[in-house]
DNA sequence: ACGTTGACCTGTGTGC
DNA sequence: TGCACACAGGTCAACG
């Protein structure tokens, strides 16, 4: 489900309802999705310690727990996380429920197994893959229209396919990708080093925008994304391309057309983005 | 090093 | 209705 925006909407609901309460215990329902400490010790590792801050790097949270622990959770393409009283029924794609102090359950839900959750010493934090190779975040100050000149250059990737690169940029998926590229006017299937000066700039700015966005509007939830209560976002109300196949541009109305890049399905408008 | 492809899973929607 | 198939918000390993 979740790209940047989405993953920042369930973390700002993370820290107003589980933010300072203790993990009680943890029954693990789905072991496979808990990649370290063997998922026998998990449980007991986790029980005790308390939630002291939330935080989020690209599309994984990272919850900070007292001793020193940190538990990195990605959510993958389906992943939830739902704040729940504990006699809600338990869904059946429930992996992990969290007991807490204050009688709430928090509970990661994930239909195709792919999210991953780890729970290891803060210092060992650079051992989780993907997590210690994260680009900077649109919102980074190492994110500048230079950053994005110098990785764009000499490459013969497309660009869509460089920006859902989590190495070079964190945080972009396949919505805002569509969406960014449409902002910019510029065709998903450009080669990277082939864009101009004025192009890169535009991509910049619109990269930025379109992140922002679907934080103001807490997130797109086109098919399974719900926030920590349960709620949608709003942005894909918003959308202009991602999964507009057929209707009409905004700008001039030609009908949007969707085509493969890099494995991954594409939205584009063939009049505005060339 | 870089770029592309397939695999990982289950659920849902579409077309026959 | 039933069935087969394509596709899905992500990442990683394997290959050329």
């Amino acid at each position: 489900m979740p790209e940047l925006p989405e993953v920042e909407t369930i973390r700002r609901g993370l820290a107003a309802t589980v933010l300072g309460k203790t993990i009680t215990g943890a029954e693990v329902l789905t072991a496979k999705i808990i990649k370290a400490p063997a998922p026998d010790t998990f449980s007991r590792l986790a029980a005790g310690k308390r939630i002291e801050a939330i935080k989020r790097s690209g599309k994984y949270l990272l919850l900070e727990l007292s001793e020193d622990y940190t538990m990195v959770i990605h959510l993958r393409m389906t992943g939830q996380l739902n704040y729940c009283p504990p006699d809600t029924p338990v869904r059946n794609s429930t992996v992990v429920i969290f007991r807490l102090d204050d009688g709430y359950d928090l509970r990661f839900v994930e239909p195709r197994g792919f999210g991953v959750l780890y729970l290891v010493p803060t210092a060992d934090l650079g051992t989780v893959p993907g997590l210690n190779r994260l680009g900077p975040e649109p919102f980074s100050p190492e994110f500048t229209v230079d950053y994005l000149a110098d990785i764009v250059r000499g490459r013969k990737a497309k660009i869509k396919s460089l920006l859902l690169d989590q190495n070079l940029i964190a945080g972009i998926g396949n919505i805002y990708a569509d969406e960014s590229l449409f902002r910019a006017g510029i065709h998903p299937e450009r080669t990277a080093a082939s864009l101009a000066p004025a192009e890169i700039e535009r991509l910049y700015h619109a990269i930025r925008t379109e992140i922002a966005a679907g934080i103001e509007y807490r997130g797109t939830s086109v098919q399974s994304y719900f926030d920590v209560d349960g709620r949608k976002g709003s942005y894909q109300e918003h959308l202009k391309v991602y999964q507009q196949t057929g209707q009409p541009c905004p700008n001039c109305g030609a009908p949007i057309q969707k085509i493969k890049v890099g494995g991954r399905g594409t939205h584009y408008c063939p009049e505005c983005q060339r």
